[in-house]
DNA sequence: CCTGCCATGTAAATAGTTACATGATTTG
DNA sequence: CAAATCATGTAACTATTTACATGGCAGG
């Protein structure tokens, strides 16, 4: 149950409105812990429910804007949450079950040969993302991170930490442009 | 939707019961994508009532085993599926965002130290779990894929497909076993 | 004032998790 | 035959996704 917890930890980093958390969920937490604007207008009546955050404005407002920032309640939710055990998440990737999928179907057969040859494709295609994901880690890692960096939030958190978890989306991206390099050969011919 | 395809590939692989798919589940397909015998179990009716597998018995049967089999119609569905283009998920690891929740909280606090010292344990405990995964998949290479494997299932699934899935486990472990080893002196002191 | 966009929200469907129930089979 | 285990299943809940609805605001 960590999207409660990536908001809060995002409007710790930096008050806003749920748009704007949405915003931030396309990028930077959201690259590890996602959330469509549903789920995230949701989660902030509830956390304001709990008395973990407050809105400015009082009564429901259809349209107009509405800033949150976390109550110190919330706060030491997030401290009560952080140091609980958590097992990681196994790995889940559809490519991986598509290319356990085909590797059933005989190759030459005729669905084989086409699956083989749409896999090919769909994993250069894959490649392609996972490394324009790389870059975009990279360039990062550049602006953010190096000595001396310009503007920083309110709270300025442990840039430190932020760049580690940085760097395990780089590494991982990494992983696959590797691994896709070593497997598209595989499917050649 | 991976999971009615991940049961079709598993059942073209070899006909079996529920309990033998959750068996699968919890080793070999389930490394990528994962399910519970109840999800298994709904989702085994389900593709009975497509027509896309059949089980040996007609009627209900609790407690009793029961074996499926895919039809030729479950195998078109699995090729229909497997040529479809499909985005990757993007990562979500709770313990990053638990990071970046640590991130946040101020370094001299008692509650920033306590989380980072937890953090630190924590990170040291899923390093050893990663590692543990991976040691098994490499395992399983060396058992699995060496030249002139033994038993091999009914449909002699295509081996080099079949290892580069493994592959993709074996790299994406040592990615975070990496990572970790990066990133735990950063929690030090 | 109308059009497009921004921001907030509702509703419904699907997927996944957790807790529990029950029949069959094996084993001491 | 009693207990443990295996196998199938139900129910309730939570999380996530998809589609849609509505009010406010800014610019032409």
């Amino acid at each position: 149950m960590s999207l409660p917890h990536a908001i809060l930890t995002s409007l710790a980093e930096k008050p806003g409105s749920g748009a704007e958390l949405a915003q931030r969920f396309d990028k930077s937490i959201g690259y590890f812990w996602q959330a469509t604007h549903q789920q995230i207008y949701r989660e902030l009546a509830r956390l304001e429910e709990r008395g973990l955050i407050r809105s400015a404005a009082r009564e429901a407002t259809r349209g107009r804007k509405r800033d949150y920032a976390v109550l110190p309640a919330g706060l030491e939710e997030l401290a009560r949450w952080t140091v609980l055990a958590q097992d990681p998440l196994p790995v889940r990737d559809a490519l991986l079950v598509r290319l356990r999928a085909v590797a059933v179907m005989r190759a030459g057969s005729a669905p084989g040969d086409t699956a083989r040859a749409v896999m090919r494709a769909e994993l250069a295609r894959h490649r392609g993302l996972h490394e324009q994901q790389l870059s975009l880690y990279q360039g990062v890692e550049g602006d953010d991170f190096t000595a001396g960096s310009g503007a920083q939030a309110q709270n300025t958190p442990d840039l430190r930490l932020q760049r580690a978890v940085l760097r395990a989306g780089i590494m991982f991206e990494q992983a696959w442009v590797n691994w896709a390099d070593e497997t598209l050969p595989t499917l050649e011919h």
